[in-house]
DNA sequence: GATGAATGAGCCTTCATTCAT
DNA sequence: CATGAATGAAGGCTCATTCAT
């Protein structure tokens, strides 16, 4: 009992405050182990904190992976809108957000874990959060529009727009949630450089097939 | 892995229910509840069976797991691919194609939400299986095949072959895995409507994307 | 793993069948601690079963309270009746009454204890079951008609059924259920002797009170 | 037990609630979920004060229990025997004690409760506090004497003293303990008429019980 | 006096798994 | 093949208590 723990004997003023620190550690097991397989013992002991202080923050295990879920999603869903959103050229704005897309989920594998766990198993509170986050950016709003006004324009062909824009979703964040067995289908031997080579990839093809010929 | 179980090869005749009841009740279960989040007692419940029969015809959670993906895995892949590989026509094909993708994930969510399991928390097995059963399908070759032909007879431009194929398949299968939340982002409200469009939207968009103007 | 238990390895017929030691454990440890106070463990133990087994037949704590609380009061209270029911004369009814009242809460501490918590933190569903099984017993009715035959003919005062009958109720089982402190207040050194006198010196009482003069 | 408390003599002045607070909270909590079930935190909560300050001023759970008992008996019991003992004729001090006892526990369900909760888990520090409490007001001892004079001046049968004296505690006291279950068998309708009848019927059946014919 | 944060021990409950029959 | 009963090992959560400020 009483083992000296090496670090802090309840610390002083460092670190970043035990919120956080679970936060962080419980970020890291629920992407790795998912919602149901994630242990609260192990975020506890990976935060350096007691289990009963996970209780004392956040009220249970359910409403932990909740706050954690959103805090993932709002941290790093804002970030993509505001840069990308001063584009006008519709060639660099695809390409812009191709990349945003691919440094968003290929950087951090939480936030492609979780969001292919919601996917499988959604729940309302944090789908809503998600939904609605992305909408706010303005992003898919922002694509329709330039894709709209060039097809007005007479530069593109006549295509459905919301299908478009599912398209070229898809093919950015829908390959890389697939990559590890598409990657490994398609027996793609140096990854790290069809990934850099697939943003460019994408928007060609996208941009031919909306364009007139 | 892949102990030589010494018993049954399927067992004979007598109950020829029990075996594929739990499978079927855990099939179910996995689906909705992910590996870890499923419950031995509501599969044996489920399926009508005392939970001893189950450990019985399988060893364990685990292998249960495993084998369950691996029938839905082998049933459901194995049709794809006969019924595509007589198409000559790439235009026929992608479409045959497109189709059976929708087909396939789009009619039993169950598909749908193993493999955005599998893709969140991979089991090596289990990948392995999937990605040699849809290898051994022969259809992305065949699908390269078709395209690297029309590109050389001088119809296509020249793209990268493995790009385009990850293309088709991301708009196609990933777009199926994200539909959720792409369908409430960019407001589809007739969900039916706008998953029946798609395959010909796909296709258009990617024909015209490969093709020479 | 596997230490050596020193009795059953999983025993094969003798002991009353594991739900029953459960109950009779249980018994002990919510008349000892209470429902709040009493710990699963202890009960398992003392059952000599595993903690799991407990709720395999029972599904939850509170739930093994209820069936605890119910057994003992089913068992208990439905021997009253049919041996006091077949007296005629009041003074034997009286007499063989109160004597079967002390038996059965001074017999068994565990029902005195379960009563008094009962009546301090009642449930619904225990208390239904209490009131039930003594209106059903037929006993305070029985008093009451007898009471009420002797009044009419004259040889008792009028005096209030209900009155007296909760009177002789509260001269018995109320005494018993006081009896540590009234018997500390009253410097009564031989309890023994004191609560043997009892009987009759309450029947004493009773009928003198209600006796015309 | 009884140590002596280092600190406060009751604390002077400041502020005069926290501690008081504190011991009202604790009353409810005690009396509604029994010492096992009562809850530091809620007692704190609804105290208005925090967890710590509660063990500053009580200096365990136990503990404030302890003086949460004594608090409440002093309180009340001291009441009682001041108003009792300037009676000098036997009816009418039966009637005064009868009505204070009624008064003391019906009033306040926490009394009640927690006299239960004594009977059924007792402990004996507290058990000493109220019947050394019960014993200094003198009314057991007076109402003896009482009975005691009649009985010699010739008024009175010659009955045992102590069974009349607990007898006639059991039929106010113990009826109002069992009421809950007693009113319910006899299908007494109209509770508070009952219960205001009820002093003058056990008075009356006292009397009537140890007069001469 | 007063507080928010922290903790160790323990509590109820569940789960995958096994055994005797 | 089939079952009811049994189990060890957690698992999530709570509780009384304490510390730094």
């Amino acid at each position: 009992m009483a083992e000296q723990k090496p670090v802090s004997g309840r610390q002083s003023d460092s670190q970043p405050d035990s919120r956080a620190k679970i936060l962080a550690a419980a970020k890291d097991e629920f992407a790795q182990h998912g919602q149901a397989g994630a242990r609260v013992d192990r975020i506890a002991r990976q935060a350096g904190v007691n289990k009963a202080m996970l209780y004392y923050h956040f009220q249970s295990k359910d409403n932990l992976y909740r706050e954690t879920v959103g805090e993932i999603i709002a941290g790093n869903l804002g970030k993509i809108s505001k840069e990308v959103s001063q584009k006008s050229d519709l060639d660099e704005l695809l390409n812009s957000l191709a990349r945003k897309y691919a440094e968003f989920l290929g950087q951090d594998q939480m936030m492609r874990k979780m969001l292919l766990q919601e996917l499988a198993n959604p729940h309302p509170h944090v789908f809503d959060l998600m939904a609605e986050t992305i909408v706010k950016s303005g992003l898919p709003n922002f694509v329709m529009t330039a894709i709209e006004a060039e097809m007005k324009s007479g530069l593109l062909r006549t295509v459905d727009l919301k299908h478009a824009v599912a398209s070229f979703m898809a093919m950015n964040i829908g390959y890389i949630l697939m990559s590890p067995i598409v990657d490994r289908v398609l027996r793609v031997t140096d990854k790290e450089q069809f990934h850099n080579e697939r943003t460019e990839a994408v928007v060609d093809l996208f941009l031919n097939g909306v364009k007139k010929k």
